[in-house]
DNA sequence: CAGTGAGCGAGCTTCCGCTTGACTT
């Protein structure tokens, strides 16, 4: 059963208006009191029971038990015909949320109402924090316990601290429950109103979203700034210098980093387009700023440094100390075992899982790096025992966080248990995925419970002068690690592509004092070029995630594999490269709904909720102000109008075309390079002597590789398909291509001889074309299949009456037979080779027909009973679209989870009853409407902007900033 | 991105977070 609520009743207080606490131990006939306890993880509850005890029945819920309805078919029958039944919320009546049971948690829920009956008192132990809070509210509604209820929350799975928690417990929070709702209805509208926007300007199935579309804003920016990258070439010395004989190492490296006043320019001195920063400019007044030194510098340096003295200017010693890492959260596992193990983060939490449920870790979707103290003593314990007293840290190690959005609820990723087992303890029980990040998982806890690592930097500067007359400095510096601490039990991966120093990293001096005179064994000018941002990998992007606090650790992974399906991304080797549909995509979202793609929304959104969550603001102002707008309070979207306004707008002004082509550069003769997003994909265009011309991109192409070279090279490749072979009668070659209406055939034709002394070109004769019959495709066709497709249409004979002729051929909608103007379909496209000139005219004999099949009208799949309120026989027939209930005048389409074995009257019923409510309009004006409409939807279409038809009906603001294009094109 | 003649039941796609099995290949 779906139970609905509409808004909240002020049932949503715990303990039934009993403020008893604590709860009593006996109920009055003497028998002690039974609790069931609900938690959120089944494999939580099985760990909890026993702490409990026989009075205590532990369930869980098993996450959320009830959600907005996904689409329309899970919305009951009776909210179908609202208007906002589309997206679960109420928006015009106090954005009231329609919640129902999700369907695969009826079972749940029934067995927790089972669990519930035979005790006295019921106990909502979810997670805590705003999810968890919900869950048990939602839990209150659906239950409806009619014995008292209690809110109980602990922090930490341990025997002590779970008794403590049964015995202290609290009412629900409900300004923390609305904070949740808010956060859940935010969602919901952002996503399903934004997300037909983007089906209609760029590509159906697309979606945005509140956490996905900034994660791909930040994938497609990145992108864009190694598009616009330059590199820059910057040259140093790197020089070997002798300390002499005595010394250990008697040599080392050094870098020349000042001739005379200025600063040698480094990589860092460039930004991230590869130029010089502002602030390294001479003429920004720091001093006599930086100088970059080209190739001929450099050697021109070198050669004036040969044999020349230098000294050691400065030596500077200080302390190295490093502290060991937090122990694992979500996040930071899923990029070290990404860096390490080389694990996708849904591989790592597969892995994580397995170990979790048996017993090995704690639970794994976590932002909080707290270890329970049990746990640090383990940690210490172990560390002591493998590494000796001098490795552990003086103090147990607490580390606290203050990261955004962080909720806290669970402790640190650890190995489980009061003592913690070796990955040699579990060696055998446990192999591959698992063990690896058992490991890892083990290693960060030990490690972060020892001592700091210690050593010594050490700086030094070498000055000289060159023959030329520059003073020079060169540098190095050395590090020794004279105590590792944890560097012995754990050293975090440096990032690829980063240019990060591993914390164990050493490099080793002589021992040096000022004033000390050097040689130069060897001085080598050196070229540098600066290289572009690294793409993101998995771990590096939800580490910007997690900073930016967009998404949580339950949905770093699952926000990934989302972004990857919807085509907004792919994966080459770990890199991931923005698609052109994401470019598309961005660029809408940035352009038109910027307040909901920038980086601090999540943020900003998080502070409105934990002012609803403090009760000093409320969950409808709130709302109304993001979907109605506010113009002095509130987010940036309530002051743009909110967002029912700004989708309103969009759909009219958003002009698609423009939208889905990406500028890249202009080409030698000043002409627009742009990729196009087309239905069939991504495609290069430029407009050349006013006509278009188009180049196929490549599937493999990444957009930054996309240079004008390659550009160049892919245009003067002929729009060429797979070659299929020669037709044998007229030589040509016959290729099959992907065309606008789907895969076709055709044949090569050579250039025509342009006869001497002709003025023009004669007119470019047509290939013959053919489109695929749905038995074939592209991969598989044969040249046999295609000159079958070439010889069509096909003369079938001459209408004996009329003299007409009668072909066969394929169209549009199929196989048909053609007759002057008069046409007929062919049943099937075997018989456009097949067919006689008797079946034709038989077929001719027939009145054109809708819906019919051969010849005679198709029976009905199955005959229902008749329609209690109109009384009119229903049946239910096999349409284009699928299996439809039909009453003779109304048709309605069946739904999902709707069979046309097992339909029911009421519920066909129920169907044409919906369908008359949509369209309860005569078939006249219906027809007129609907073509209104579509002409309408035609207009701001990205599939029909770039198709001829629309020309008429677009929107004028489209045909005016086509008009205004044009010539830049 | 090829160009080829109808008339007609569309309905669905999509969000973020919290949790695991029960399905089939």
């Amino acid at each position: 059963m779906a139970a609905a609520t509409a808004g909240k009743t002020g049932s949503a207080r715990t303990s039934g208006g009993s403020t008893r606490t604590p709860t009593s131990t006996a109920t009055a006939s003497g028998r002690p009191v039974r609790r069931l306890v609900i938690v959120e993880s089944p494999s939580k509850a099985r760990k909890i029971q026993p702490y409990l005890g026989d009075d205590y029945v532990v369930e869980s819920s098993v996450g959320h038990i009830r959600d907005l309805p996904r689409g329309a078919a899970d919305v009951p029958a009776k909210y179908k015909g609202e208007s906002w039944a589309r997206l679960g919320v109420d928006v015009d009546n106090q954005f009231s949320p329609l919640y129902i049971v999700t369907p695969e948690k009826k079972s749940t829920v029934s067995d927790l109402r089972e669990a519930l009956k035979s005790v006295d008192e019921l106990l909502l132990a979810t997670d805590p924090d705003r999810e968890g809070e919900a869950i048990a509210w939602h839990l209150l509604e659906t239950l409806k316990p009619k014995v008292p209820v209690r809110r109980m929350v602990f922090h930490e799975i341990t025997e002590s601290a779970i008794r403590a928690a049964a015995e202290n417990t609290r009412e629900l929070d409900q300004n923390l429950v609305d904070a949740q709702e808010t956060r859940r209805i935010l969602d919901r509208l952002y996503g399903y109103e934004v997300s037909p926007v983007l089906w209609k300007k760029v590509m159906p199935k697309l979606s945005a979203g509140r956490v996905q579309s900034v994660t791909t804003r930040l994938v497609v920016q990145r992108e864009r700034d190694r598009i616009a990258f330059r590199s820059a070439e910057y040259w140093d010395i790197a020089a070997t210098l002798d300390a002499g004989a005595e010394a250990t190492p008697r040599t080392f490296g050094a870098r020349l980093v000042q001739v005379d006043d200025a600063r040698v320019a480094t990589g860092r001195d460039f930004d991230s387009l590869g130029q010089l920063k502002k602030a390294s400019r001479p003429s920004s007044g720091d001093g006599a700023g930086v100088v970059v030194l080209n190739e001929a510098e450099a050697r021109r340096l070198a050669d004036g440094l040969q044999g020349r003295d230098l000294a050691v200017t400065s030596v500077e010693s200080k302390p190295y100390t490093r502290k060991p890492y937090p122990p694992f959260m979500t996040s930071t596992l899923q990029q070290e075992a990404g860096r390490k193990l080389r694990f996708s983060s849904e591989r790592t939490m597969r892995s994580a899982q397995r170990l979790y449920e048996n017993g090995y870790i704690t639970y794994m979707r976590t932002d909080s790096t707290t270890l329970s103290d049990s746990a640090i003593q383990a940690a210490r314990a172990q560390a002591r025992e493998l590494y000796g007293d001098a490795f552990v840290a003086d103090k147990p190690r607490q580390y606290t966080r203050k990261v955004k959005n962080a909720q806290e609820a669970h402790e640190a990723i650890r190995p489980a248990g009061e003592s913690f087992r070796t990955p040699g303890d579990i060696a055998r029980e446990v192999d591959g995925d698992d063990f690896r990040l058992y490991e890892l998982v083990w290693q960060r806890t030990i490690a972060s419970q020892m001592n700091d690592a210690r050593g010594t930097t050490v700086s030094v500067r070498i000055g000289g002068t060159a023959a030329t007359g520059e003073s020079v400095v060169f540098a190095s510096s050395g590090r020794t690690i004279t105590f590792p601490g944890f560097l012995k039990a754990y050293v975090e991966t440096v990032d690829d592509g980063s240019s990060a120093q591993a914390d164990d990293a050493e490099s080793r001096l002589p021992e040096l004092t000022e004033g000390q005179a050097l040689t130069a064994a060897e001085l080598n000018p050196d070229g540098h070029s600066t290289s572009p941002p690294s793409r993101f990998t998995e771990p590096a992007l939800i580490k910007v995630m997690e900073e930016l606090g967009i998404g949580r650790p339950s949905t770093y992974a699952s926000t990934i594999k989302t972004i990857l399906d919807r085509g907004y991304v792919w994966k080459k080797g770990s890199a991931l490269v923005p698609s052109w549909v994401a470019f598309s995509v961005v660029g809408l979202m940035e352009a038109h709904f910027g307040q909901l793609v920038d980086y601090d929304f999540t943020a900003e959104m998080e502070d409105d909720l934990d002012s609803i969550a403090s009760g000093d603001d409320s969950r409808v102002h709130w709302l109304n102000g993001f979907y109605f707008g506010a113009e002095n309070r509130g987010s940036e979207i309530a002051k743009a109008g909110g967002l029912k306004k700004l989708v309103g707008a969009n759909l009219e002004e958003i002009d698609a075309r423009t939208i889905n082509s990406i500028t890249m550069f202009t080409d030698a003769q000043d002409r627009d390079v742009v990729v196009r997003v087309g239905r069939y994909g991504p495609y290069l265009e430029r407009i050349v002597d006013g006509e278009s011309q188009r180049a196929n991109l490549p599937d493999e192409l990444p957009p930054d590789e996309l240079t004008e070279e390659i550009a160049e090279k892919l245009f003067s490749v002929p729009q060429e398909g797979r070659k299929l072979g020669t037709d044998p009668e007229t030589g040509h070659e016959v290729v099959v291509k992907e065309g606008r209406f789907g895969p076709y055939v055709t044949e090569l034709l050579p250039e025509p001889e342009v006869p001497e002394g002709a003025k023009k070109k004669p007119a470019k004769p047509k290939p013959r074309t053919g489109s695929l019959l749905k038995s074939m495709s592209v991969e598989t066709v044969t040249l046999a299949d295609a000159l079958k497709l070439l010889s069509l249409p096909r003369v079938v004979g001459k209408d004996p009456e009329s003299g007409d002729e009668i072909t066969a051929q394929n169209g549009r909608y199929g196989p048909y037979l053609k007759k002057g103007t008069d046409s007929r379909s062919l049943a099937d496209e075997e018989q456009l080779f097949t067919v006689t000139l008797e079946e034709a005219l038989e077929l001719y004999k027939q009145p054109k027909q809708r819906g019919r099949g051969r010849g005679a009208a198709q029976p009905p799949l199955r005959e229902l009973g008749e329609d209690p309120s109109t009384s009119k026989k229903m049946v239910i027939k096999d349409g284009r679209f699928g299996p439809y209930v039909t009453d003779g005048e109304t048709n309605a389409s069946l739904r999902k989870g709707d069979s046309v074995e097992e339909l029911t009257d009421e519920r066909a019923s129920e169907l044409l009853a919906e369908r008359r409510a949509k369209a309860p309009a005569k078939k006249t004006t219906t027809t007129t409407r609907r073509t209104a409409a579509a002409s309408k939807s035609g207009g701001t279409s990205a599939r029909s902007s770039t198709a001829k038809k629309t020309g008429t009906s677009t929107t004028k603001k489209t045909t005016t900033s086509r008009a205004r294009k044009t010539p830049t094109n």
